[in-house]
RNA sequence: GGCUUCGUAGCUCAGUCGGUAGAGCAAAGGACUGAAAAUCCUUGUGUCGGCGGUUCGAUUCCGUCCGAAGCCA
């Protein structure tokens, strides 16, 4: 058994769950492929698995940065990647779990990132200017006018590579990918009752913690969950607006993470059995004993 | 009961001095190599409340009915 075995699918399908049902029949350990579930602080509002949970199951690459530390994909692909050898020495069953797609693509494809990069501020320079410079380095690039932070990430990393990546499509490991999913509008349904379940279960207070500690890093402004109920507290937006706003951006979040999986990758799509989950856990394993 | 205003896209509304209509939000689709739960792009046919009348032609004018809000009795 040498495969890896990935699980993606929308925020709230259950990922979590088929990836215990997996790893205690395939004697699996888990990696996490969320890049929230990267953040000790944030647990409640990602959906972070709790110790119990775990089962005894091994769990790799959550919890490894404080939210005032940034953290960036290429990090992850290089933690990642001696992980799968470590669990593969064992004898284990590497089950990679998130709904980042472009972590798991960078740890599974032969993606390229620079060492070294330019030091170039571009502060002064108009996305007019950026988008010029782009062009010239490669002129079948199709970063738009607009995306100014791709426009700088280009130039700033890879200045120097003038061809498109064809390292893109090169899988580098046995990988069975595993896709969970629900008709839409069940599974914004779920989303929305998920996100209430968060505000019972403490999300108020776990962002409040963090809020009270002045703490206004890049990631916790930018995380579905905490950004609005920041907004709550200061005072921008009352508590129901915030929940209602966290629920949008999730939905909106599980429209985008659709459009990643179903066009950068080719997964295997299971449909979530709601009322009997043990029903899609053996699809799935059916799925998989024919394929391992 | 009388008078007034309103009834247009899922929501809030604009508009057509009569030639079948458009913004914001919502929503949907898409891009994706260093913040990715991020960043960015694209997309607006709806019996213009119903029925009649005038007109070559009505969502626009007139009548009437229905519904909403307000004022007067």
């Amino acid at each position: 058994m040498d495969k890896i075995i990935v699980i993606v699918g929308p925020t709230g399908v259950g990922k979590t769950k088929l990836s215990i049902a997996l790893a205690k029949k395939l004697n699996g350990a888990i990696i996490n492929a969320d890049s929230r579930q990267i953040y000790k602080e944030l647990n409640i509002g990602t959906a972070k698995i709790t110790e119990t949970a775990k089962e005894n199951i091994p769990h790799y690459l959550f919890d490894l940065k404080s939210v005032m530390e940034d953290y960036s994909v290429f990090e992850y692909q290089q933690a990642g990647r001696q992980v799968i050898s470590r669990i593969f020495k064992q004898k284990k069953t590497p089950i990679i779990v998130g709904g980042t797609g472009l972590y798991i693509k960078a740890l599974l494809y032969d993606y390229q990132f620079k060492t070294e990069e330019s030091d170039i501020n571009f502060d002064d320079y108009n996305n007019e200017k950026l988008y010029k410079m782009v062009k010239e380095i490669n002129p079948a690039s199709n970063i738009h006018l607009h995306n100014r932070r791709r426009l700088i990430n280009f130039l700033r990393r890879n200045n120097k590579l003038k061809n498109d990546y064809q390292g893109n499509q090169k899988l580098l490991y046995p990988v069975i990918f595993i896709g969970l999913t629900l008709p839409r509008d069940i599974l914004y349904q779920e989303i929305n009752a998920r996100v209430d379940k968060m505000i019972k279960d403490g999300l108020i207070e776990e962002a409040k913690a963090l809020y009270n500690q002045n703490i206004n890093s890049k990631v916790v402004l930018n995380t579905i969950g905490y950004q609005e109920l920041y907004q709550y507290f200061t005072g921008r937006i009352t508590k129901e607006e915030a929940i209602a706003l966290i629920k949008q951006n999730s939905r909106r979040y599980a429209k985008r993470q659709y459009t990643w999986f179903n066009n950068q990758m080719t997964i295997n799509w299971f449909l979530v059995d709601l009322q009997n989950f043990n029903n899609t856990i053996t699809a799935v394993m059916t799925y998989l004993n024919y394929h391992l």
